[in-house]
DNA sequence: CTCATTAACGTTTTT
DNA sequence: CGTTAATGAG
């Protein structure tokens, strides 16, 4: 084929290899905007082109909707859409949910099978926690449910489980799992983790028809490995048993996800499981300046764990890096507006050419409030996905529970939205009842009229069923925006909305105007009979990221773990402090993961970084200081500047010289703020010496949370919560100068300030 | 049963 | 600080 020869040609000769090499094992390093994307799509369209296979023959898996969304899309741009409609190209969990339905079955679940996100599965864990009586105080759902995701990841199945639980948590955990497996199965519902894990017990039961799925995906193609964890791991391995052509793409130093059980060891011994694997390193980037690059380079040479690489660029030299040290976070934000409105004049940069990322959600807030008072633009990724809105979650329910009447989760979501009258109460009456009938919920919904309830009830539930029932009707021979909007039509929900007349009201009302449009554009894309299923399932793995459109004018905010795959030429690291990035920093494992996150964020920059911290930053609501990122002291000095125009050389030359000042005056050092161009002011020391004492109150004074208060030894504080009461009673106090404490107030003898 | 006010709570990341 | 869960009044 001309075409992918033509293309081949303009691919360096590690690209050229990793295309080429289609049998057998081949593991791909590649390293940050090292053209990743470009080989896979490449080596897809090289198997098809060249007739090795055929589309049908390949499964591509990716960690995210949107990679998937890029590959197929370039993949299309090679071939042409035609060629391309059969590949299995998607995220590990949507093509294994594709898969799972049509053998859901063999596993005690229907075709129909609900998808459950973190949000209904808590819901559920929640729920079960309270029939088996433990306390959610004492042991958090959220804590059971990262157990139980932990150990299904690792495809750790429930009696298992238990069997091996070793500590009162596991053990509370497993008791919880075996209940939480059961109830799943019963609603004819899959959680995340089962769409992994269900296709292993698939396998296994049915060697058959794991062979088909063998012979069926000749070339499997992996992209983020350093992401997967176990029951990725297992799943793509059974997979690849027989003919062995795994192609592996990541790069282990952009690892960031192992606390969500992706297994680095995975990536690292991939040689190990195939010792005749071919190595590839693509070390060449596309993407940077060298000024950046070096910077990474240098930071992610201090982790201990990792593959040998090294990358390079041709690219041109570039500017060095800006620090801003700033007050606080609000004048961290200012900057980085400032920034932008001058690079926008000075060099006809636009906003999209800008990103701003921090480590942790809370802190676009003080980014968005800058942005907006210079005018700017933006857009903010992910916080809360369209998804996972209350109205949006509401109307999937009903999709689902039309799908699959077992599932009683979504059933109790719906029942009363809107609401109709069956309240708390009811429904706890109804469920009792069902119970003792030895019915489910909706069977005892459809034969309401047979017991003595009360007759407004009794019509509610009616006018409930008779929605459902024509609901189910229309998805039979409709499309899902058509059932969808019957939905809509029949509940009155956006009438309800506008009589509201609020505007929160009004967002929401648009929120489901827009989901409606989004199930027309799905209907028309994917016309096959069974699309309300196809429909509510991909609904359920859908984040938002991907379908936000990013061709618009703005400028990005987002996550450092939401910009994993992106470049922008303006690239903001901000909230370079100690704790808040790194953000953990217990040990060395969790430490390295922070650098690379760290190295991520730096390698996202094409032509120019900024990075920045505050000394002062408001957490829970009142300010604290903080400490410098240790990642600022591992930059190479010499490619960061700071506004004056310093190179963090100079600087760290001027700290230096400051401590041996101080010791020498013999005064107590003070650990925050210490890059400051402004040491030399005897201000600075002045602004830490506590307030004089306050006047003293009665020791019967009632402490309250958020209270300022005045400690002897520790200076002044906040309370951030008070437990006990009498000669017990202790506070949790938050002390500007010795950080958090747990002090009885019997013994404290604190002082309130006003 | 619904709406209001209040208390508690937490801020990592995503399929 | 801002959001959500829990409680109490209407």
């Amino acid at each position: 084929m001309s075409t992918t020869a033509l293309n081949l040609d303009q691919l360096n000769a590690a690209q050229r290899e990793a295309v080429a090499t289609t049998e057998g094992p081949v593991m791909v390093i590649a390293g940050a905007g090292s053209g990743k994307t470009r080989v896979i799509t490449h080596r897809i369209a090289y198997l098809i082109g060249t007739r090795r296979a055929r589309a049908s023959e390949i499964l591509a898996l990716t960690f995210t909707n949107k990679a998937a969304k890029e590959m197929k899309e370039r993949v299309e741009k090679l071939l042409g859409a035609d060629a391309a409609k059969d590949l299995w190209i998607g995220t590990f969990h949507s093509n294994f949910a594709r898969l799972l339905r049509q053998h859901a079955e063999l596993l005690g679940f229907s075709t129909n099978y609900s998808i459950y996100d973190q949000d209904d599965a808590n819901r559920l864990i929640k729920e079960i926690m309270g029939e088996l009586g433990i306390n959610a105080q004492t042991l958090s759902p959220d804590t059971i449910q990262n157990v139980i995701s932990n150990a299904k990841n690792k495809f750790v199945l429930a009696s298992q489980f238990a069997s091996q639980a070793r500590d009162y948590v596991e053990d509370q955990a497993a008791k919880v799992y075996l209940r939480y497996a059961e109830r799943l199965q019963k609603n004819n519902a899959l959680d995340f983790d089962d769409l992994l894990i269900k296709p292993i017990e698939l396998f296994l039961q049915r060697p058959d028809i794991l062979e088909h799925y063998q012979h069926r995906f000749q070339y499997l193609m992996i992209d983020e490995y350093q992401d997967t964890n176990r029951a990725q791991y297992i799943v793509s391995k059974m997979l690849a048993a027989k003919h062995r052509n795994i192609c592996v793409v990541g790069d282990d130093a952009q690892s960031i996800y192992s606390w969500r059980g992706a297994d680095i060891s995975n990536i690292l011994n991939f040689q190990g499981d195939y010792p005749d694997a071919k190595i590839i390193r693509l070390e060449e980037n596309y993407r940077s300046t060298q000024t950046i690059l070096n910077l990474a380079n240098k930071v992610i040479a201090q982790n201990k764990e990792q593959l040998k690489k090294r990358l390079f660029t041709r690219n041109e030299e570039g500017e060095p890096a800006t620090l801003f040290i700033c007050e606080d976070e609000r004048r961290e934000a200012d900057k980085i507006a400032q920034t932008i409105r001058n690079l926008k004049l000075a060099k006809g940069y636009q906003n999209s050419d800008f990103a701003v990322f921090y480590r942790t959600n809370a802190q676009s807030r003080a980014i968005e409030e800058a942005l907006r008072t210079h005018g700017i633009p933006y857009q903010v990724f992910g916080a809360l996905s369209f998804y996972k809105l209350k109205e949006i979650k509401d109307v999937v329910a009903y999709l689902r529970f039309v799908l699959n009447p077992r599932d009683e989760e979504s059933l109790l979501r719906v029942i009363n939205f809107p609401a109709r009258g069956i309240g708390e109460a009811s429904v706890e009456k109804l469920r009792a009842l069902a119970n003792e009938e030895g019915l489910t919920l909706y069977e005892l919904v459809c034969g309401a009229a047979r017991y003595d309830l009360p007759p407004r009830l009794v019509s509610a539930l009616n006018e409930f069923r008779m929605l459902i029932e024509s609901l189910e009707q229309i998805s039979r021979h409709a499309s899902a925006y058509e059932v969808v909007a019957e939905l809509y039509r029949q509940t009155r929900l956006l009438e309800l909305l506008k009589e509201e007349n609020s505007p929160e009201a009004k967002t929401r009302f648009d929120n489901l105007q827009e989901f409606l449009s989004f199930a027309r554009r799905f209907s028309d894309e994917n016309p096959d009979e069974n699309s309300l299923n196809a429909f509510a399932q991909s609904v359920a793995l859908m984040s938002e990221t991907e379908d936000k459109n990013g061709d618009s004018n703005k400028v990005s905010l987002m996550t450092i773990h939401a910009a994993k795959g992106l470049e922008f030429p303006v690239v903001f690291v901000t909230g370079l402090e100690e704790k808040l990035f790194p953000l953990h920093l217990d040990d060395r494992k969790q430490l390295e993961e922070e650098r690379r996150l760290f190295y991520v964020a730096l390698t996202r920059a094409e032509k120019k970084l900024y990075l920045s911290y505050a000394k002062n930053r408001y957490r829970f609501g009142n300010l604290q200081p903080s400490l410098k990122s240790r990642f600022i002291d591992e930059l190479d000095g010499e490619l960061v500047v700071t506004e004056g125009g310093k190179s963090l050389c100079d600087l760290r030359a001027e700290e230096k010289e400051r401590k041996r000042i101080i010791r020498d005056d013999d005064h107590a050092p003070d650990d925050f703020g210490d890059l400051s161009e402004r040491w030399r002011e005897p201000k600075s020391k002045k602004s830490f010496v506590p307030k004089p004492a306050a006047p003293s109150v009665p020791s019967e004074t009632t402490y309250r949370a958020g209270m300022r208060v005045s400690h002897k030894m520790f200076g002044r504080g906040k309370i951030i919560s008070v437990q006990g009461a009498g000669d017990d009673a202790k506070a949790k106090i938050y002390f500007e100068r010795a950080g958090e404490k747990t002090l009885v107030l019997k013994f404290a003898n604190l002082t309130v300030i006003e």
